[in-house]
DNA sequence: AAATAACTTGAATGACCGCTCAAGTAAAGC
DNA sequence: GCTTTACTTGAGCGGTCATTCAAGTTATTT
């Protein structure tokens, strides 16, 4: 009984993650949002609950977002280690398309927590770790079918990996990263590659 | 004639570079830097002019102190590989030490400003360009003096290292990092090393 | 059609923002 | 010791911040 939403729910997060993941959290403000979600302050209370709660939904489809396009590209790729090379080289191709910004949206929040106010910072390192999980099953599966070498360790790889994708993505949010972005992921891939047997 | 300046111009620009790197530009209130400089704001403006203005003084001081240190560091080694490789080994000790942010300033600073205010990016942008130029000058040395492959790039071998410096640091940034920043670092500088005919 | 319940609105709140400036203070020059 | 000049202070400015809530609106139920 009574009225519906008259907004979109899904649409409205999506609208949110992208201002956000743009702007960062302090720097967007509720008026910002207010135009971007189509929506009034209390609307916008009235469903999120605060600011900060809101970002904690907007980073988590983020989170939700990245995953679904890594595991789609892992289930087409015909091994671990090829579909993390094709997921580094797609990422090699943000520079030329347009997005909110060509970083990540968990470093960018990590980096902009200061140490006083850990909540958002403890949300995006805890989806690193993840991320980074991740990764580390894909270079266990590889290890365990052979497809790189027996000693190679998961866990660091998958550190190595996050890492470097870390400084891909800071990279390509130079204005001025022209065509390097794309040679730096073509050679992230490589040394993946290279670590077969 | 008249009183001089009761304040240390060094020690203030250097407390505002600290507390800018640890909280970043939007997060850093004058309040704070009242505290941290011990000035009253009509000392901080009558000394800086503005906010942005102090923090563009307090960027460029790290980049100096950045610069001489990696400058230093290349002086010191016997080629320009080892000299780079010293560096990026001494960057994986960052997660030990007690600093502002392990983060690099100028990638907070990249990633913190919105595409309609882009003063502060474009000045970060330029200072990544500098230090970019310094590793392409150590690579084309290495390259001319045999120490690597004659067909090696120096701008992308710049660019990459630079990605993975960001990339390691901001990995760094996390506080569940643990020693895999060493061995991240440890993988980068054998890489580095690995260019070596 | 009336009653009910849910959602939307936007003005208002107190707090904080970066910044200014008149008044106060102290060192240098005479 | 007096004047001049430079620097420091902190209250106060207009503006914006995140947030609240009483009033208004509209779909659903009876």
């Amino acid at each position: 009984m009574g009225r519906q939403a008259t907004y979109d729910r899904d649409k409205v997060l999506k609208s949110a993650m992208e201002l956000f993941w743009a702007r960062g959290f302090h720097n967007t403000s509720l008026k910002d949002l207010e135009g971007a979600l189509d929506m009034r302050p209390g609307s916008i209370y009235a469903a999120f609950g605060s600011k900060e709660a809101l970002f904690r939904a907007a980073l988590d489809r983020y989170a939700r977002d990245g995953r679904a396009g890594l595991n789609e590209i892992m289930r087409r790729a015909e091994t671990p280690i090829a579909g993390l090379a094709a997921y580094v080289r797609l990422l090699g191709g943000i520079a030329r398309k347009a997005m909110p910004s060509r970083a990540c949206m968990l470093v960018k929040t990590l980096l902009e927590a200061p140490d006083d106010a850990p909540e958002l910072r403890n949300l995006a390192e805890e989806m690193m770790r993840a991320a980074e999980a991740t990764f580390a099953e894909a270079f266990r599966a590889a290890r365990d079918s052979g497809e790189i070498a027996p000693d190679s360790g998961p866990e660091v790889l998958a550190a190595q990996l996050q890492a470097a994708i870390f400084g891909l993505r800071a990279y390509a949010q130079r204005s001025d990263a022209g065509d390097r972005v794309e040679k730096i992921a073509e050679e992230i891939a490589r040394d993946l590659e290279g670590l077969r047997v």
